[in-house]
DNA sequence: AATTAATAAATGACGAGTCATCTATTTTGC
DNA sequence: GCAAAATAGATGACTCGTCATTTATTAATT
């Protein structure tokens, strides 16, 4: 039945891909009807839980992006959502608040998300998902990737 | 201990974005040496196990993306990697061949991707390989990519 | 104080991804 | 045979995602 000794490994590979995109679809469908992309929802998520924070600490925190999210966060102000406000002792720092409506649309995307995590609950066991949390951080040990992890307080202990 | 009833399931849908954003980091760092992306590889892959097949068929094959994969093919064409030949019978299909380049290429991709399948056959065991792939396989049941995977041999059973 | 380093953010360039729409061709149903 | 429906692929528009480079500002060095 082993097909060879990648089999499993490559498949592995393909089911994480399929995984997000598929995770990816279901979100940006429900999001879709306030106009935001998951990556849009993920930055106003980190800035409703910490107001004031920088470009270059957003992009620490976020999982979606390594680099900069200059331009993510670019169509976030252009939007309405967020305001830019240059730091008066260090100019150049740019720091990051959501505007009224930006706050509305973080309640709303949080009452999505719980729609994704309800259908997550639904379909495993407290444990299967605590195995594949156990073992797909094992997978990021060590990459910067885990710090931000670490910072936005998904780490299974 | 338990913060929420959705916090391991938003850790795990955390996790999976960052294993996928991980992983096609290592697999693009090692292909860059030759000039191409995870995507394209992935072309490379299929076109190279399956000569001939039409876009639209290619498109029901790859992970990588669930549409048509018109301009992921253009790229490859226009690389010189692949050509393009109208079918005779019908002139609505267009079937893909690689070229010998492409096929010299493909073959690099798959010592590279070796190299990212021995190293997750070092980070895990046997089991948790299937168990993961088990898991995974759930999430995605029912849904349009789960033929893909199929297709393509990807079944964990 | 002037020059150099370092740092934060913006920008250019490119290739994905995704959805909607358009074009060309073939099938179908009458 | 012909108009309508179906199908394959191309294309437009938009947003990611990533890397490299540039710009502006501050900190460090001499």
């Amino acid at each position: 039945m082993e097909k060879n000794q990648y089999f499993k490994a490559e498949a592995l590979r393909y089911l994480i891909l399929a995984a997000q995109r598929q995770g990816n679809r279901w979100l940006n469908d429900m999001l879709k009807g306030i106009g935001l992309t998951a990556s849009q929802a993920e930055v106003l998520r980190v800035l409703h839980e910490r107001r004031g924070i920088s470009l270059k600490e957003l992009g620490k925190l976020l999982i979606c992006e390594s680099g900069s999210p200059s331009r993510l966060v670019e169509r976030i102000v252009r939007d309405g959502l967020a305001e830019k406000i240059v730091h008066t002792k260090d100019s150049r720092y740019v720091t990051l608040q959501l505007t009224q409506i930006g706050e509305e649309k973080e309640q709303l995307v949080e009452s999505m998300e719980q729609q994704m995590y309800n259908r997550l609950n639904h379909i495993y066991s407290d444990k299967e998902l605590e195995f594949m949390c156990t073992l797909l951080s094992r997978f990021l040990e060590g990459q910067p990737i885990s710090e931000a992890l670490k910072e936005r307080g998904f780490e299974i202990k």
